[in-house]
This record gives C-alpha cells, sequence and structure tokens, in this order.
DNA sequence: CACTTGACCTGTCCGC
DNA sequence: TGCGGACAGGTCAAGT
C-alpha cells in the first residue's frame, strides 16, 4: 500500500504527536514484528523518549534517545495510528477515523507512552515489520547503501533521473520505476500514474526511451507525488494517516484504477493489464509501445 | 550480473 | 448462500 506520499504522509503526523514522548510500555507479536533481537525490544524501548521521525524511501525511522532507532516498514496494509487517552475516533474528529476502537483485530505492535496515549501498527496481511537498531548503523545497513536518491529532493535533476536507469537499461520501464535500488519511493500507484502523465507505455523497454520522454517522466513523477502529498496520500482500501483518516489522491487519480472509465486527456478507456507482475493502468491511445 | 517469478499473509470480490 | 480462485498499494529469496 504506502508508497513515498503516504508515509510522508504518515511521517508528518507522527512527527506532530510523537516527539517528546516517553514510552511507558510495549505490546507485540515479537518476533513476527520484530524480526530482530525480539527479546530486547522491550527493554530498549521502555523509558526511552521519542526525538525524531524521519522517512527514507518506504521507510520510517523513530529515533530515540537512547541512541537506537525503530525502523518500521508498512509493506502493503501496515498502519500507524495514533490515539491520546481515552480516545476512540482520532483529535477532535469523532467517528471521522476510517477504523474504530483501538486494538483491533490486525493490531500487531501497540506502544504506550508515558501520557497516556498510544501508537497502534495494525497491519492485515503481516508483511510490515519493526527493527530496532543503533541509529549510527542505519545508513550502513543494506537497504541504505542500495536504495536510490530521493525524487522529491530540491537537488535531484533530469539528468541524474535519467543516468539512474542506465544500467536497466532492457528491462520495462515500470519494472525500473518500481526497482527502488534505481529511485526511491516509487510504487504502482504512482508508477501508472506518473506513466501516464509522460505518455509513456509501461512496456517500453527503459534503453528505447528519448531524453525528451525521460524528462516527462522526471516531471511527471514529481509532480503526482507532491501532488499526492498534497492530498494526503492514496486510500484504495487500507492506508490511513496517523490519526487514521483516509487520504484523498484517488479522487485525482487519472489511471488508476480506473479501468474502463475514460482518459481524462483523449476520452479512449483506460484498460488494465499485467506488467512487471503488476496490475498495471493505461490509456491505450495515450500509451503506446511503438 | 540482470531479470523474472514465487513466496510471504489475510481479506475481499467475482463467477459458478 | 457457499465455495474456489484471483487479486491486492511491497520486497525478498530463489530461479533462469
Amino acid at each position: 500500500m504506502p508508497e513515498l506520499p503516504e508515509v510522508e504522509t504518515v511521517r508528518r503526523g507522527l512527527a506532530e504527536r510523537i516527539v517528546g514522548k516517553i514510552v511507558k510500555d510495549v505490546n507485540s507479536d515479537t518476533p513476527k514484528s520484530f524480526p530482530n533481537a525480539p527479546a530486547d525490544v522491550t527493554a530498549f524501548l521502555v523509558g526511552a523518549s521519542i526525538i525524531a521521525v524521519r522517512r527514507r524511501a518506504k521507510v520510517l525511522m523513530v529515533d530515540l534517545d537512547n541512541d537506537y532507532s525503530l525502523m518500521i516498514h508498512l509493506k502493503m496494509t501496515g498502519q500507524l495510528v495514533y490515539r491520546a487517552e481515552g480516545e476512540a475516533f482520532g483529535a477532535g474528529h469523532p467517528n471521522d477515523s476510517l477504523i474504530g476502537n483501538l486494538p483491533d483485530k490486525s493490531t500487531r505492535v501497540t506502544i504506550e507512552f508515558t501520557d497516556g496515549s498510544h501508537l497502534y501498527f495494525n497491519d492485515q496481511r503481516k508483511f510490515g515489520w519493526m527493527k530496532l537498531l543503533p541509529s549510527i548503523e542505519i545508513p550502513h545497513i543494506d537497504f541504505m547503501r542500495k536504495v536510490g536518491p530521493e525524487p522529491l529532493e530540491a537537488d535531484f535533476t533530469p539528468q541524474e533521473f535519467m543516468d539512474r536507469f542506465s544500467r536497466r537499461a532492457k528491462t520495462s520501464i515500470k519494472a525500473a520505476l518500481l526497482d527502488q535500488t534505481v529511485v526511491a519511493g516509487v510504487g504502482n500507484i504512482y508508477a501508472d500514474e506518473s506513466l501516464w502523465g509522460a505518455r509513456i507505455h509501461p512496456q517500453r523497454l527503459v534503453g528505447s526511451l528519448s531524453p525528451d520522454e525521460f524528462h516527462r517522466l522526471y516531471e511527471e513523477l514529481r509532480s503526482v507525488m507532491n501532488l499526492a502529498i498534497e492530498k494526503g496520500g492514496s486510500t484504495d482500501k487500507n492506508y490511513v494517516n496517523a490519526e487514521g483518516k483516509r487520504g484523498s489522491y484517488m479522487d485525482f487519480a487519472r489511471v488508476f484504477r480506473r479501468e474502463g472509465k475514460r482518459c481524462p486527456r483523449c476520452g479512449t478507456t483506460i484498460v488494465k493489464f499485467k506488467a512487471a507482475g503488476r496490475g498495471t493502468h493505461i490509456c491505450p491511445y495515450c500509451q503506446k509501445l511503438s
């Protein structure tokens, strides 16, 4: 589920709410939620206070004042929802949350803070994980060394974008976009949306794209992701922000999950098929293979 | 090495 | 209404 815009939305919501709080207790379905050092997790967390919430690609990092960090990946169905003490639904918005009382059936980890508030990690499909590790080690783990640049950073240039694809010349542009070592944070929704914007068929080989097409894709990817952050991400099924509320980007989607509807640019019927192993949506008129 | 496929899980939807 | 199969926004470990 969550791609860069969704994870960034969660990060912002959590940063506002949990920085400065002190962990009082932790309940989790270890070792499934904490694949590393499960026995130590509670001991490291209880008594620690939260000093920052960061994001890299689709991974969240909650930094603690004991020089450890909690790395969290939501994968397909993960949710991180904050509730103040006694709140059933979310700050100042009774019944506004997409989800009800917590913990619920999908809750895997509950972190209680000393002020009586809670952070719930829900994850229906159980693909997500949390890892506790020394903060200083984060930049050296495999994922961080291999992951590509943040596409929304101000210093990320069209030239760098194009260069990142050079070693994937023989694969499809969609598979390359989804490859986290090429560019960070792109998932199925924003891959389809940006390819539509750039008028590029997802199965075009990377090596066949012109500099102009790369440039369009660069611009579209950034504008689509920025719009998605502005709209609080995409909620198709499970995704919610730190308040348990849905994101509204799907109201603005041009092709994703719109098969059978009209292309907003030319009116042709949008079709769905499988590409790079994923459900893929295109306008067959705007996005041609050759 | 580069690339593709299956596996990890649970829930939901669709056709029979 | 029940049941089997396909499918779901992400990533790995395997395979070719």
